[in-house]
DNA sequence: AATAATTCGAACCGATCGGTTCGATTCCCC
DNA sequence: GGGGAATCGAACCGATCGGTTCGAATTATT
């Protein structure tokens, strides 16, 4: 069983010392370990945790058994990277809107277009699903990632409104609530739906965009201040 | 394999049947079904779909193997059996709070907890994600939870707010939508947390009722009327 | 007590499971 | 081309799977 390889930021850096130190030891391979991943994905977004097969995932991912079994432990292992890898490319990139200054209701719109159309997406749903249908198997690794997902992004989003409310441009009494109301605003009607399979499709962008546009007036009827609507008033004027 | 039982509703008639009757024949006795299910249930909670086995399920249910398949053609037939009987059980009564009349914001208090204690309690967690986890390989189970389910609760949402706003206490372009947001809203920061089994308790009653009074607070500052302020006014006055 | 029917429980079936082993093949460096 | 190491792929292991079978035990009625 092999060591853990580097995280996925260092990808480049690995292949590139593979190129100058030689072949990679056994089990140190990071395209053969990527095929492995991209194999197993495969198999375990189809049919889940239990019921995928290390002989399905052997097939799929076109490499013998003995060698899944050099770079990952056990099944379970072979699981955890794959999701950890999910995380990090459902994740990338999802709150750099907030970093933007600007218009506050043209921004909430971005991101929570952004945030919706990814959550919603047929193959993040896909994720999610087999991660909470095996965290009865594996119980830490729903929570592993909300932790490194979901809670990381609450955190930018709350970072982001008090700003805003140090702006004068909301006024909240809980921040940390209103984040999260933000978020639950942006996913009304959609998120359950899709989680529970009855939505087959992820919703098209327009009905995305008017889901996210109601939840941000709904928020900002709520909790924006005179001051907001001065600036936007100004702003429209010009 | 026995007939469909005549749905719960009728338990108590088929229980008085049976005593009048004479034996149930095999496959149809509803105590011996129920003794099946309830055996079932907690191996597939505790496992899910999958890794539950019809072993594991003769050994809790404390009947033999031989009787469960008398009841039931397959493992996934008593998992839809079992899930349908859950269904009923979490949303009954969970609506009839809208039924009533008399003070908005108490009325729409009284639903988003009630609604948020049940969504986010342990049990109802364990069964959401054991069908969110067997949709994979049961297709439209989820949809059909989710279609007898949270679906109906949503038209009588839908129907309750149309009468605040035919009553001129609110005032909302898409009724629908709105509905999903006061769901949503209650929601807040719970579901995604208790599904990807972030939080690994049910939320305290009192942070429900915090969620839940937040919520309907920003509902109401974005879709209520002037005449609702004045009644509210009024009530507080009196 | 006799009888008929339901259920029990042990054994069975063919299939598959996760994980291991090992000679053969391939790959890459010198 | 030779050598060493990674990988392949087939076979294997003990275990378990969903579902079936059937004589024995139990149950309920007459």
């Amino acid at each position: 069983m092999a060591e853990p390889l580097p995280n996925a930021d260092k990808d480049q850096c690995d292949l590139l010392d593979g190129l100058r130190r030689g072949r990679p030891a056994a089990g140190q391979d990071p395209v053969k370990r990527s095929q492995i991943i991209e194999g197993a994905r495969r198999v375990f977004i189809d049919k889940g945790f239990e019921a995928a097969s290390m002989n399905d995932i052997t097939r799929e991912a076109g490499v013998s058994k003995g060698t899944i079994y050099v770079y990952f432990a056990n099944k379970e292992e072979l699981f955890e990277a794959l999701i950890e890898e999910e995380r990090g490319t459902i994740f990338k990139n999802m709150y750099e809107v907030l970093e933007q200054t600007g218009d506050l209701r043209a921004t909430l719109v971005r991101f929570g277009t952004a945030l919706s159309a990814k959550i919603t997406s047929a193959k993040v749903i896909l994720a999610q699903r087999t991660v909470i249908g095996a965290s009865e198997r594996i119980p830490e690794l729903g929570a592993r990632f909300y932790e490194r997902g979901p809670k990381r992004g609450h955190d930018k989003v709350m970072a982001f409104l008090n700003l805003a409310v140090e702006r004068g441009l909301l006024e909240i009494a809980d921040v940390d609530l209103a984040a999260y109301q933000l978020t639950e605003l942006s996913l009304a009607g959609l998120f359950r739906q899709c989680i529970f399979a009855y939505r087959t499709e992820a919703p098209s962008k327009a009905e995305i965009e008017h889901v996210v546009r109601s939840g941000v007036d709904v928020f900002l009827k709520a909790y924006g201040t005179k001051k907001l609507a001065a600036e936007e008033e100004a702003s429209n004027a010009a």
